[in-house]
DNA sequence: GCCGTTTTCGGCCCGACTGTTTTCAGTCG
């Protein structure tokens, strides 16, 4: 797929533009590159199925931007860029990831004193060449110096679990302070993307100073990044920013709406404001001078012809279209969820034994647990070998023969997370597999596989009658691990053909599926599963990420097979 | 450079804060 290389030379190319002080066009480029990147089909495909024409149908690609496109696919480079790196040999993506450097500076430091790279910007900060220069000073050279460590210390982005709980403390803290009137969470995180850049805090106050001045002093604050009457920016410890923003009352349901996202949501919605006479910002949509809307969501959304929708599918990925049709989904939801089908227990070497595991689930309102052990081929797991799997199939009809007896409506599944092996073969035997309640496979060695020999094992598992469900179908870890080669096409006509269930995992370093994928697998209609992929009980809580992940794949309920009773459940099986 | 239930030309989301050029461009979200 060329689909990205295209769109990193657009993105380029829009900054090379930007330095050169040209208007809108750098805009239209990032529009092209982001629709490359969210492109399903391969560009080359298009191309070679319908020429230029076929380009332009690409949203925000037009008649110059299908020529660059059909130039790199002939030839590898896109001419203009070209031109563009000789007269510009600059690293503009390494730069502007310094906070405070944009294009006109990158410009200037470059034709002043030969700033080509990071190195050659940390060389000149150091060497005081920076701050003499017309239109920086000492603060900017002070503020390059800082950036360049805070980017070596940090990769960016932090996975959403991580930085939930830290959030939800500052939270805390903001919410026990008598002139915050009103507090919510913003921003990506309101959002539930995976991965997460900052934190953004939404607060309703009179006195917006005060609050300013508490939120800058809070403990773990390593840098004050800026403090207005309206707006402050700290860096915590743990290497990420926290940005404030209080506005009155009446517009707080703009605000909300605005500092929530995503910027692709926010440009659509203005523009449907715009088509409609009407001017929408953070305080408010306006008629002329008039406020009209501004107080919750709600009203904006209904003052733009629009019904409310969830944040967690504010990415203009449709859902604008589906609101102004009143079509949006009914998500699935955390509170739907009976079970957890994906758990490991200490017969495994988990932490917990399947009494504490079944426990923590009722404890959690759940009908069902199921226990996936790791079976034999995974030594390093302890994994189960058909033996001890029958042992277990003991123990666990003991364990519900008692809930039985107390008259207590749960039940504990037995099912196991046997290997998938390099040839598509179960590492354990089908008559063993058929004593179980249900089998999740995976794939857990030898993940660098060309995609055809990974997609013919992968099918083969699938097509095993005892298998019903594939744990962490596409194998990433998130900013650590690439998805490995697989064909999701072929996956999802497979598991249509075999009935065969894909796995939500909810851990939130995998949350794979991820959001796409679910929605195109709702679109297939291929069932999915939540779960947790728990090796203690405390980490039963990571279903809100998974149930999270879902939502932001458009899923509802009916495309969740744990949101059944365990009897229908345990038909579909 | 793209795009169009007002348009094939004239728009392109909107506002806050910083640092420095002391009035505003640049940057950020």
């Amino acid at each position: 797929m060329k689909n990205q290389e295209i769109a990193k030379i657009f993105n380029e190319m829009a900054n090379f533009l930007e330095m050169e002080g040209i208007a809108f066009k750098p805009y239209a480029y990032q529009r092209a590159a982001y629709s490359l990147q969210v492109l399903e089909e391969d560009v080359g495909d298009v191309y070679r199925k319908g020429g230029l024409e076929a380009l332009q149908d690409i949203p925000g690609i037009g008649k110059n931007l299908a020529e660059h496109i059909e130039d790199y696919l002939k030839t590898g480079k896109i001419k203009t860029h070209e031109e563009y790196k000789k007269k510009l040999p600059v690293k503009t993506d390494e730069l502007l990831k310094i906070e405070g450097l944009g294009p006109k500076k990158i410009k200037v430091l470059y034709q002043k004193i030969n700033i080509k790279n990071l190195i050659d910007l940390e060389r000149a900060a150091k060497g005081h060449k920076i701050a003499p220069l017309f239109g920086f000073g000492d603060k900017t050279e002070k503020n390059i110096l800082e950036g360049l460590e805070f980017i070596k210390k940090n990769s960016g982005r932090f996975l959403l679990g991580e930085i939930m709980p830290i959030a939800q403390k500052i939270y805390g803290e903001l919410e026990s302070l008598k002139e915050v009137e009103k507090i919510n969470l913003a921003g990506s995180l309101r959002r539930q993307k995976e991965t997460i850049g900052d934190v953004d805090i939404l607060i309703v106050s009179k006195n917006p100073k005060k609050v300013v001045d508490f939120f800058v002093a809070l403990p773990g604050v390593k840098k004050i990044l800026g403090a207005g009457p309206t707006k402050a920016s700290i860096r915590l410890k743990e290497g990420f920013d926290v940005d404030l923003r209080i506005v009155p009352e009446k517009s707080y349901g703009a605000a909300l709406q605005y500092f929530t996202g995503s910027k692709d949501h926010n440009i659509a919605t203005r523009k449907i404001a715009i088509e409609k006479g009407l001017k929408l910002s953070e305080y408010g949509l306006f008629k002329g001078l008039k406020m009209i809307a501004g107080r919750t969501e709600e009203e904006i959304y209904k003052a733009l012809g629009m019904i409310w929708m969830s944040p967690e599918i504010r990415e203009n990925e449709g859902e604008i279209e589906a609101s102004l049709k009143d079509n949006l989904p009914a998500l699935v939801e955390l509170k739907d969820i009976k079970g957890d089908l994906h758990c490991h227990s200490d017969w495994d070497g988990g932490k917990n034994t399947i009494e504490e595991m079944a426990q923590a689930a009722i404890d959690l309102g759940y009908e069902y647990i199921g226990i996936s052990d790791h079976t034999k081929f995974l030594r390093i797991e302890d994994g189960l070998d058909e033996k001890k799997l029958l042992r277990q199939r003991q123990q666990v009809n003991e364990i519900n023969k008692k809930f039985q007896a107390s008259g207590f409506k749960f039940q504990v599944l037995q099912g196991c997370e046997a290997n998938i092996m390099n040839k598509g073969s179960i590492d354990i035997n089908d008559e063993v597999l058929a004593q179980l309640d249900y089998v999740i496979a995976g794939v857990h060695s030898i993940l660098k596989m060309p995609q055809r020999e990974m997609m013919a094992r992968i099918t083969k598992a699938m097509r095993n009658p005892n298998v019903d469900i594939i744990s962490h179908p596409t194998g990433r870890l998130i900013g650590r691990r690439d998805e490995y080669k697989h064909d999701f096409d072929l996956m999802l006509k497979t598991a249509k053909e075999t009935g065969t269930i894909l796995e939500i995992n909810a851990s939130p370093q995998r949350l794979d599926l991820r959001d796409l994928y679910i929605k195109r697998a709702k679109n297939e209609g291929v069932k999915m599963i939540i779960n947790t992929d728990s090796h203690q009980k405390e980490q039963l809580n990571l279903m809100e990420y998974g149930v999270s992940q879902a939502r932001r794949g458009w899923a509802e309920k009916s495309n969740i097979i744990n949101t059944l009773p365990v009897e229908e459940l345990l038909k579909y099986f």
